[in-house]
DNA sequence: AGTTAAAAAATCGTTTTACGAAATGGACTA
DNA sequence: TAGTCCATTTCGTAAAACGATTTTTTAACT
């Protein structure tokens, strides 16, 4: 504790301070001025440990509004570095891979451990997709909410805040466009959903397999094309 | 981009004043005072930018010294924010558990993808292992890098970044002690080990499976004594 | 000449003051 | 009542000044 940056410790005893108040998602910070007074540290350090925090997704900064306390806690924009990947070509392809191994084992897990909410969520997740495409929107955002929420349903703390950023990293690195045949996405993912609603492990887990594949499938097309 | 602080694109700028250099590992960046006319911005704000690619372990700040590039870009201290779950318990269970679904996979893998080099590390690290049990020290960061070695001998850049992130979790939050039982830990490190080197990617598979059920079950039975 | 200690320089750390930019809420007007 | 505008609040940025720490230089001494 003793050659940290003042920064940092004040940044150490706001968090404490958050969480000593119990404050909870959306509740509102005081101002930059309060803090430095209340920390006894000038309003420079107050920011650079704001920033800190901001930086972690503990805090969410808005201009002219506050500062605000984030949703999303100790999530990290790039936590593991894909910006700086210089082949992106690979990196989706690698993402992907990743994929194939852990999300079947994923389905099959939720299959086990999935509680009626998580049943109902997912469903309402799995409409809005259906929803989205038969207006012909983008609905990348909403199938990494699906496969994020059923990493979730895994119960597995680990696997929750692991897969929103593979997910993203996809979502983000891959130049495709959402997929001409949306037919099978509608249908794999509504396999994926019976099948874990009627906690049959092994039916979900290969249908997320030949989901994967599929799309795996497809983003080769497309590099093949470039 | 326009919706951002003047302080992240001034990250941005600086990240791309350094690619366009290319510094290396260790390198000094000019001082705050130059930095703010080299980016045309106050030097409160480039340390803001400053901060940003440091808390992403791009850049080290020394004070009294100068900023220099770091060595582990892009990697992020808690960066799928575990240090926020209150049930470590639960915690280093989940992560095993990912490690038992993930690592096979990645021991099969690295037998198919490695090099005449990954071998020769590979080797070495195994052998420091082994050389830290005689000596009765805790060897719990080496087997940390046999592991991180093994997934970047897979050639996936995302297993390479991940892999670390999961087992720093298990060496940081369980509260076990290196085991007594050495002798499994030599001997099925041994056995990954050669299969990798010979390429025999089921065997590599399944000698990770057992090494991992092995440790799952110390950590329960340690577990029950509390 | 070599060693060591003090001084100086370089650099980041922190505070303070001042003003700009954005969001909010309330008063005023149609 | 609805919409617009303005004052207030709050974060964003800049600049100057001094403190803390590290590195380098200088100087003194053996």
């Amino acid at each position: 504790m003793k050659n940290k940056t003042l920064a940092e410790k004040a940044a150490q005893e706001l968090l404490k301070f958050i969480q000593d108040k119990n404050m909870v998602e959306g509740e509102k910070l005081p101002n930059e001025y309060e803090l430095s007074n209340q920390l006894g540290v000038g309003r420079n350090t107050v920011r650079e440990a704001v920033r800190i925090l901001a930086s972690r997704n503990i805090l969410k900064i808005k201009q002219g509004a506050g500062t605000f306390i984030s949703d999303k806690p100790g999530m990290v924009e790039d936590p593991l570095g894909f910006l700086f990947m210089e082949d992106r070509r690979k990196l989706v392809s690698d993402l992907m891979q990743v994929r194939l191994i852990v999300e079947p084992a994923i389905a099959a897990l939720a299959a086990q451990n999935a509680t009626e909410e998580d049943h109902r969520q997912l469903t309402r997740i799995c409409q809005e997709i259906e929803n989205l495409i038969f207006e012909g929107k983008d609905f990348s955002e909403k199938d990494r909410a699906f496969h994020s929420k059923l990493a979730e349903s895994t119960q597995n703390l680990v696997m929750k805040n692991l897969i929103p950023v593979i997910c993203q990293g996809v979502r983000v690195f891959s130049t495709t466009v959402s997929a001409q045949e949306y037919k099978q996405t509608i249908e794999t993912h509504r396999k994926i959903l019976q099948a874990v609603k009627e906690r049959r492990g092994v039916d979900a887990e290969q249908a997320m397999s030949y989901h994967l594949l599929y799309n795996i499938q497809r983003f080769q097309k497309e590099e093949d094309l470039t």
